[in-house]
DNA sequence: CAGAACCGTGAGAACAATTCTCATTAAGGA
DNA sequence: TCCTTAATGAGAATTGTTCTCACGGTTCTG
């Protein structure tokens, strides 16, 4: 976890502490209109652009990473819990995978860049989607 | 490359000719506006919703790819120059890979997913927003 | 080759996710 | 407790992408 900008340290609410929780408790990756949603049901009341706001923040402190899936939104997770995603084409449906199939990258590429993590996509189609493909011919 | 729905072919265009050509003239993935500009800057005008649907008619067929570098833009590439990315989350800056560093997946999941291709993103600090960072603190 | 059928196009409106503005609130150090 | 200033909320603004619709050009059929 690294500070944004070292001598600027962020100050802890309930609005940044409900968000936090709320990533913790899902399963996967979830978008910031959910995160929002969730905590509005949950009987918090707090504007989206603070949930935006807060997620920008963990992001660049690295304790949250944002992922695309290819439909448009952005989707956040906890950075300590990592797992890739499994993207149907056919459907868009979209799953988490546990097991990590990138090879062990050196910390330090040749140009100089220093690699603190990554995301995967591995995308097909699904069971389902492949049934309707072949039906079709 | 597997046609997008059965039965419907898609017509050749100089249109989409062009936006191919365009595709396959850059180094990397551009995202939908540059190819729009880079066209009509070369004198040929056409419009961004053609571009658009060209993109998505070539990514359904399987010629084209589109990655998400994490700013927010779609980005094109040809699918058979495939290639992944190392992004900065200093500056955002991000460059082509060439080195696949995935390891060989099993073409089909347990689950039944058939997978057809990934597209995997480094992250990380480049060298100049290391030392910005180290210089901070 | 002519005519019909219909896919692709262009321009701009519409849409949706995200960011910005600004007045107000409240965290945390002194 | 007081003071500085980061964080918040509401809604406007922005921006990448998709949709609408009339028209033109490809391709198919006869």
């Amino acid at each position: 976890m690294i500070p944004s900008q070292p001598g600027v340290r962020s100050r802890t609410t309930w609005q940044r502490g409900a968000i936090l929780r709320a990533i913790e408790a899902s399963q996967c990756h979830v978008p910031a209109e959910e995160i929002h949603q969730r905590l509005r049901r949950g009987g918090r009341s707090l504007g989206l652009a603070t949930v935006y706001r807060a997620l920008e923040a963990f992001v660049r402190e690295g304790v949250v990473d944002s992922v695309h899936v290819g439909d448009g939104l952005v989707r956040y997770g906890l950075a300590a819990n990592h797992h890739d995603h499994l993207v149907c084409l056919g459907c868009g449906e979209w799953k988490p995978i546990q097991e990590c199939r990138v090879r062990r990258t050196p910390a330090r590429t040749a140009s100089g860049f220093h690699v603190t993590g990554h995301q995967l996509r591995l995308y097909g189609y699904c069971a389902r989607c492949q049934v309707s493909r072949a039906q079709l011919g």
